[in-house]
Order: structure tokens, then sequence, then C-alpha cells
DNA sequence: TTAAATCCTACTAAATTTATGGGAAAACAG
DNA sequence: CTGTTTTCCCATAAATTTAGTAGGATTTAA
């Protein structure tokens, strides 16, 4: 039930992109993220191009440039990361959701298995899905802060103005109020997180 | 997020070995398991080999042998089989209980995924540690019945004697009641097996 | 013009998965 | 005792996936 080194190097580089973006930094160099969290640079670097293409991150090429966010942390969720990365969060082909494939068994139908491993697909989607990139964002500034231990990304260099970028106050204003707007859409599961993150809507 | 194949046809033949257990029948061979669930019978046998090493099946060598488990299907957990074949059930080392590993992030406390991956973790763990073969085998044979599906394993070949065995009747009340006898030991989680199964104790 | 970044394609090395093959040993029937 | 059928044991191999590496082209800003 392993995720991928791939799988956990994209999602550490997009935590990283949340947390820059919250705190103000409009782009993010490869080896910044590369170094920051020891992933190979020329690795990362084909992952973020994954990502770029999939419309989850947005490239600025040339001297000082990088990497952002797409849309606003809140919109994206792990669950759709480690699709895109790792595919189907389903254990087994024939209980996968999004990439469903018949299975060996000879009846499908009658299958303890199959239920046992619809379960845990439930429950797998039922965590990835619900949360977003901003709510592992958050529960990590925290914590940061609680320890105050001094945030990464907090000296923005100068920002490269292909097209003109949103001034560094207005773009907090939107990511920090992002995740609100979005209402989440399952039933809350207890856990670890949703008790850091106790503002679920029912 | 996946289970191996080798996972997957290590789970069908324990559980075929359940049902027959069920029905009465004392030994399978591997030929028989892998026709019926269309595994190759080589593979099938290194994975009996596998399990006969961990414990949990028995084998009967020479001519009519066979295998079949060496404890009630209540007390073999999918988890423990799981774990046996595939490794540990966390997605990322870091949050593995069975495996701890270290992480390749720089600070493992103020790590967001982490918590995330641990709440998957527990997920994972908090279903396949809960069933045991005799709750998958219960909804198979239900479902079977439900629509009078004839019963496999149900011609039973004379039982090889080389330590006698004990009698059809008496083993099939052990098995049968074995699963009242063990108390589950985590809090219920919803989901279609504890719907089916909703004879759980608190 | 130069430096620094992404972009793009190909390749590779290692690990893992998924098997296959060939007997040796055991148990039983006749 | 002999033949048959089964598990047992060990080696190997094919295929796939994983986890990178390499090198240069293109873009952008100073």
């Amino acid at each position: 039930m392993k995720l991928s080194k791939k799988g956990e190097y994209a999602l550490r580089a997009l935590i990283d992109l949340g947390i820059a973006g919250e705190v103000g930094r409009e782009l993010v160099q490869v080896t910044e993220l590369s170094d920051k969290e020891s992933i190979p640079a020329k690795f990362l670097e084909q992952i973020m191009q994954e990502l770029k293409t999939a419309g989850i991150v947005v490239a600025q090429r040339g001297k000082f440039g990088g990497y952002h966010l797409a849309r606003p942390a809140s919109e994206i969720t792990i669950g759709s990361i480690v699709r895109l990365i790792d595919g189907p969060l389903a254990p087994i082909g024939c209980v996968s959701h999004t990439a469903y494939e018949k299975c060996s068994c000879p009846d499908e139908e009658h299958c303890g298995l199959r239920m046992l491993m619809l379960d845990v697909r439930n429950a797998i989607a039922g965590i990835l899905d619900r949360y977003t990139l901003a709510d592992v964002v958050e529960v990590t500034l925290r914590k940061l802060r609680r320890d105050a231990v001094p945030l990464p990304f907090a000296s923005p260099r100068p920002a490269a103005r292909g097209q003109p970028v949103k001034s560094t106050v207005a773009s907090r204003r939107t990511a920090r109020t992002a995740r609100v707007a979005a209402p989440r859409r399952l039933a809350p599961v207890e856990g670890l997180l949703s008790q850091l993150l106790p503002d679920y809507t029912i």
C-alpha cells in the first residue's frame, strides 16, 4: 500500500509551494525545493513538468523563474495529486472508481475480498479526497509557529514579471481566505488532521 | 496504494481455505486453488510455502495431500497477511507502526504530510486489522447462498491421514463458532463489511 | 550578451514483481 | 516394492516499475 518516492516528492514540493504562497513568495525554483527536501534536482524537475502539464502548477521560465500553484491550495486535493503521479487509490483494480478494471476472480459479484478492498479504497479516498494542499499547509504552518521555527521561503527574491504579477498583499489575501470559500464535500472522518482542522462543515 | 498480485493471490487462496473449512473439506491442493482462482500454479505454490513458513497454513505432503488453515479463520487478520506478503500497510515508512523508518524530510515533527499519511495508515490498518478471514468467508458464503450458487469445495476427497484428522462435524463446529469467541479489538468503522457483519462488540 | 532558469527527450541502473523450471522428498494405493 | 501424486526447495528469468541521470534547447531578465 505504498506511496512512491515520486508521489511523495510531488506532494512535498506542492506543500512547499503552498507554504511559499502563504508567506508571500511568488515563485520557487526547483533547486530550492530539491535542496530543502533533499530530492534529486533533475528528478524533481521531471516531476514539476508533469505537474505543470496537468495544470497543477504554473511555470515561469528564464532567469529568476520558478513555479507556483496554478490554483488556490484549497482547490487542489491530495487525492488528485496521488492519482496523477501514482495512479488509482484502490488497492485492486476492480474497486477503483476512477480506473475500474476487471479482476482475475471468476465471480466478482460474490467476492468477499472485493467488498473488503472497496472499504479500504473508500477509507483512503475519504481522506485523500477530503483534504487539500491548504489543509496540509495550514497544519504545517501551525506547528512551525507553535514551536517558533523560522518559516521557510521567508526571504522573497524579486519576482520575475513576464506578465505582471499581483501584489504580494493581494495574493496573500486570496490565498489565506480561499480555504474557507470552498466547502468540504464529504462527511468528516476521525483522524489527526480532522482534530487539528476542526472547522469542517457538517 | 496497490496490493500486489502476490498479496491478492495469497488472500484469495486463504479465503478459499476458509470456505473449504466451513464446508467440511479438510485439505485443498494447490492445483485446485490455482484452477479456481486462475492463479499460475507454480507461483501459488511459492506463496503457499511462505504462508506455511509463517504458520498461517499447514501442509500435508504426498498423495491426497494439500493445505488447510493452521488456526481458526477468525484468528487470522487480513492485515497480518498483507503485512507478511506485501510489507507495512503505511504509505510511507515514517508512519509505519510495524516497520518505522526515518523519512527524507528534514523535520519530521513539523511535517504536515506525515500527519496526513498517518491518518491514511490508521484508516487502512483500522480495516485490515479489524477483519479476519472468517469475516470475508462469512460475507462470501452469505452472498453465494443468497443467490443459490453451489458452494465450492463441496465434494470432499478422502482426507489423507498422516496424523488422524478430527471428524468433519467437530471441525465444522469449531470453525463456525470461533468468530464469536474472539472479541474485536478496535472501534467499529462505517463501511460495507461492517453493514454486512453488524454483530461487532461496541 | 550572459547568466540562470525551465523545457524536452532520451537513456539507464537497480529494484521489484511475476512468474517458470527442474527435480527431491514424502505419502499413499495397489 | 513400485508408481503416482503431492508438497518442498532452489535457481533462474522475463517484465515492469521505480528512481534516477545526462545533455542540450529554449526562454527570460539583468
